[in-house]
Formats: C-alpha cells, structure tokens, sequence
DNA sequence: TCTTCTCTATGCGTGTGCTCGTCATTGAAG
DNA sequence: CTTCAATGACGAGCACACGCATAGAGAAGA
C-alpha cells in the first residue's frame, strides 16, 4: 500500500511517514501544494494525506482538481483549525475523513487502515487464501496455525498479494504499490523478494500459493 | 497514561500536573478553553481534566463539544462551585466526574486512577504477564514476587507496554502515550528506556519478555 | 554539595534491503 | 528432438540503517 503524504511542515511529515513506514506502508513524502498534485495525479497511490494550509497551492484546491480528474483515491484531510465549516469543505470537496492537529498516532493510523478496508472489494479486516492468514491490524501472518515472521518489506509485499488473489500482478504494478517513489525499475528486486515470500510461504508445503505467470508476473492462488 | 489539564489559574495548573507526573502521568497543561479544545479533539490524551471557569470558552461547552466529535475520553470536571445544579450540568454534559476546589491533591489522584481503570477493554486493577505484576494504585511492580525499583518514566513506559501486551507498538506510539507534547522524534530515548527496563525485568531471566520487533517496534509478550 | 533521573551523543554489531552473477526453466524455431 | 534465446530462480556478498549499549551532560531535588 502506497501512500502520498502532502505536508508542508518538515517535522510533522517525516513523523507520519516514518510512523506509516513502521507499519509497512511505502510513502512518498511532499512539502509542496502544486507538486504534490502532480505526484497525486500520476494514480500510483492507495492512498493521500493532504495538509490545509499549503504554500503555493491551498490543500483544498488540491483536493478539488483530484477529484475534477476523476481520481477516486481515498483521501485524508490534515486541517489545524478544527473549526466546523473547515471540515463541511473538505468533505464536499471530496475527502473521505478528516484530522485535526495536533493528533494521536494512533488515531491516524487506525484512520488509514479503515480508509484502506472499504477498498473495491468491500473487504473485511482479514484476509484469507486456502490456509493461509494475513491480519493487517496486528500484521501477524501465519499458515496452518503456525506464526510466520516476515520482515517489512516481505510483509508489505504479501499484504499486496492477499489484497489481489487470482489476479495476475505485473512487476510494475507490484512496484508501484510496495515500493517508493525511487524504485530503480532496472533491477531485480521483486523476484529477489518473491523468492525470500517462497522461502517462508511456500517451501515444503504441499499446495504452492505463489505462481510465476511467465512474461507478464506473478498471481496468488490455489491451483 | 496521558493526561490533558485544561485550568486557567495557573498556580493550581501547575500544581495539578507536578502532581500527575510524580505519579508518571505525561501532563500537557492549557490555560485557554479553546485552545483546549483543540488539543482533545486529538484523541492523545487517556484522561481530560477540565475547569468550569476558563476564558473564552465555558467549560461546560468544551466538554459538550467533545462528546458531539464522539470523542469518549473520560472527562473530570473541577468546580469552585459545589452547587448540586453545577454538578447535575456536567454530569449531564458526559463528564465522568467531578471534584470541587478546593480539594485534596490524594482525592484527585484516586479520582484518576478509578477513571482510568474502567479504560476501553473494561480492565481489572492489576496488570499480570507471565510472572511479571503491575499494580497501578500502588504503583508497585514485581516479577517472581521480587520487587522491582522504577523511576517514573520506566514506570509509564511498563504500564503502557502492560496495557497492550500482544500488539507491536511503534516507536510513535509509544512517544505519544508516554510522553508529552513536546517529545523530540529525533532522538533514541524510547530505545534507551526500553534497554533500561530490559535490564530491570529480563535481565537474567529465562523468558524474556520485551521483545523487538526489527523495522517497526516493540512488543510485551511470552514467546 | 551530592545524588538521582532524564535525555543526548556516539560507537559498534548485525539484519535487512538490495545488487550481481550464474544457473535453471521455458518455449519456440530449426 | 535439439538448439537457442529469453526469462526467471537463487545463492553470495555488500552497504547501510537500525537497534543496542554505554558514557556523560544537564536538570532537579535532597
């Protein structure tokens, strides 16, 4: 899960990125109104973080060309002021939840994950493929009952799986979700990291979940 | 355990929150009802404690205003007035209790320990994991019945790992709740505090019980 | 003054993320 | 069936950030 923080005080945005990249999100960090909306418009993200009071481009403007542009990515208002009226704009302006600075980081955390759930497949906190289980709010993972321990990234990278059984993930859509902004495109990492996920899912179990769809990607599934 | 003190006179202001952090509560005071306001809406804070009396904003209006954001901190009213209408308008407002001035500091911090002991998970007064025990009225730790020495920010550090055994807790987690406002995100002290009660409690033990969570935090549980 | 506590600063070891090179597999053409 | 090119698998190894430990500065209180 990408997420594209739009934030012009430096300290507070490297706080919620390094909060959100604790929690396995891939983040892109902006301190600009107008650059930002150009990143935004790229569609490379599951979600965007957008702070009221921006230097050249007011986030509520921001927000309104998203929208005019037809992009339908959930949106989190930052706002200072919890003044009422505030946050009636934003939300007819087309964000899907607000927060109020100073906030808990808790709050916004728990905030970003129920934006994420109501995805397009309506789904539910857990994610399940044949005996294998995936729980985003305690990112515990575990197969036949048995604890699996996955770094960040490997993490970040099955979670993106389990959101997309049964579809074929290309290398660029699995780097555009998992990883940043400065992903080299020329490497091979994915596969690199695909292997370390067979390594711990896969290896030695009878029924093999991951699959290697030559010339276009990668699918979880169970044959 | 973090602890709001919305109080204009700052003479009891501050005596309020030197008391709270003897007892290893993080204080952040505000001497202006609206301004007040605005930092509950947060959701930071465990515990609100709010004078009737304050500029700007009544008390009794901030206090509604929160519970109209759905924002179910406890709340603790302080009074000058011990007028039984007084009373009746706060509680009825949503404040959990209520306490008129002047009163005795050891009133108060009773008040605040049963306010916080119904917390969300409708815990018991004692804390236990494995053969580590935690009383908060008492403030008292053990582990294997031996007594364990605290200062008051290992103290804040334990009691909140003890309250969310089982789960990772970030490091922006942990600063939020143990912590006041002004923490410093760029420093390592959580990890230095985390090595003090190491050494404290698991230190020669067989079971440790802090564990690391490598990329995203800490955690408290039995293997 | 001396002690206690909180926090800063720094050096060090190690796991993670990543690169690279080589080997295995696949599928198509001869 | 053999050959060959394209593609992917995977082990080895490197660099760096992360977390640990420890020393000491600074503040507050006895």
């Amino acid at each position: 899960m990408r997420v594209l923080v739009i934030e012009d005080e430096t300290k507070v945005g490297s706080f919620i990125k390094r909060a959100l990249e604790e929690e396995s999100y891939a983040v892109d960090l902006c301190e600009d109104g107008a650059q930002g909306l150009d990143m935004a418009l790229s569609g490379s993200y599951d979600l965007i973080m957008i702070d009221l009071m921006l230097p050249s481009l007011p986030g509520l403007e921001v927000l309104a060309r998203l929208r005019k542009e037809k992009i339908q990515t959930p949106v989190l208002i930052l706002t200072a002021q919890s003044k009422v009226d505030q946050r009636v704009k934003g939300l007819d302006a087309g964000a899907d939840d607000y927060l109020t600075k100073p906030f808990a980081i808790d709050e916004l955390l728990a905030r970003v994950r129920a934006l994420l759930r109501r995805g397009p497949a309506e789904s539910p906190g857990i994610f399940q493929i044949d005996d294998l289980v995936l729980n985003p709010a305690t990112r515990e993972v575990t197969r036949g009952g048995q604890r699996i321990d996955l770094t960040v990234k490997e993490y970040a990278l099955l979670e993106y799986f389990m959101r997309h059984t049964g579809r074929v993930l290309t290398r660029p859509m699995i780097s555009d979700h998992v990883w940043n902004q400065d992903f080299d495109t020329f490497t091979n990492v994915i596969d690199v990291y695909v292997n370390y996920l067979r390594n711990k899912i896969d290896r030695g179990r009878a029924r093999k979940l991951i699959h290697t769809i030559r010339g276009s990607g990668y699918m979880l599934k169970v044959d």
